[in-house]
DNA sequence: CACGTATATACTCCGTAGAGTATATAAAGA
DNA sequence: TCTTTATATACTCTACGGAGTATATACGTG
């Protein structure tokens, strides 16, 4: 249960994260919006915690769980090289229906998007 | 072995998509450059092709595998709504170390970067 | 203090994925 | 055609993770 790709692995974990999203929820709300066993709740919260995917409040008899978010940087940077890939394949896509585009309506005043802008490759090194 | 998740939670899987980044490889050379036994890799390259997060030409003998990046976009999207949670972190810690800048030396031609340009979150709802 | 609620932990069972090894297939080359 | 190279497949072994169940702990409330 090394690594973060193993931790998100498992699906009802990834449920729990997704939940987690929104807002911080106690064990209880998660167990009834996954419909899911209370010790394997607590369970999937364990590694997640040790993991340092979420981390826990105590409120009375209750543990309010919160996502910590800077834990799935890990993941983020992995998919990195592999983006620009498919971000280039989307290019020759958006190219293509630019084309279709020019050809459909002739009279066009403004691009839907200036060419290039908002892409992820633009990125770059910027340190 | 069902969900792009499982099949990326695999370290020497990942090391082999990683591989592929640059180009295509046959699996001889994967061999050598992961230092795996060969059945290893071609058994992880069954898994990966039937997933299809790659794709085999035959050359005489060898199989060349190339990747196909589209898969990888499910793990994109499920990042997505994380991203802009940590996003907002990285953005108040850059806040911080710009105001850190101005204070140590007081006079600064221009900003390293344009405050807030080149984010995720700008990417917004194109369509 | 006794009881109910909320959560964590301990323990067993079982399936399955990955390692390792041996073998099959296929193409090239002598 | 026999051999070598390149890759795939079959099979066994084993460990480990997740499900399930039972139990412990902790905190409120009467």
């Amino acid at each position: 249960m090394e690594s973060v790709f193993e931790i998100i692995a498992e699906p009802n974990r990834r449920a729990i994260l997704s939940l987690l999203v929104s807002s911080q929820q106690s064990v209880g709300e998660i167990e009834r919006q996954l419909g899911m066993p209370q010790p394997m709740v607590s369970k999937h919260l364990r590694v997640l915690r040790e993991a340092g995917f979420v981390e826990s409040r105590v409120d009375a008899q209750r543990r309010l769980y919160r996502l910590k978010p800077e834990s799935l940087e890990e993941v983020e940077a992995w998919l990195a090289p592999f983006r620009r890939l498919w971000s280039a394949h989307l290019d020759a896509l958006e190219r293509h229906l630019d084309r279709m585009e020019q050809v459909t309506q002739t009279k066009k005043k403004a691009r839907r998007r200036p060419r290039g802008a908002n892409r992820e490759r633009d990125k770059g090194e910027t340190k």
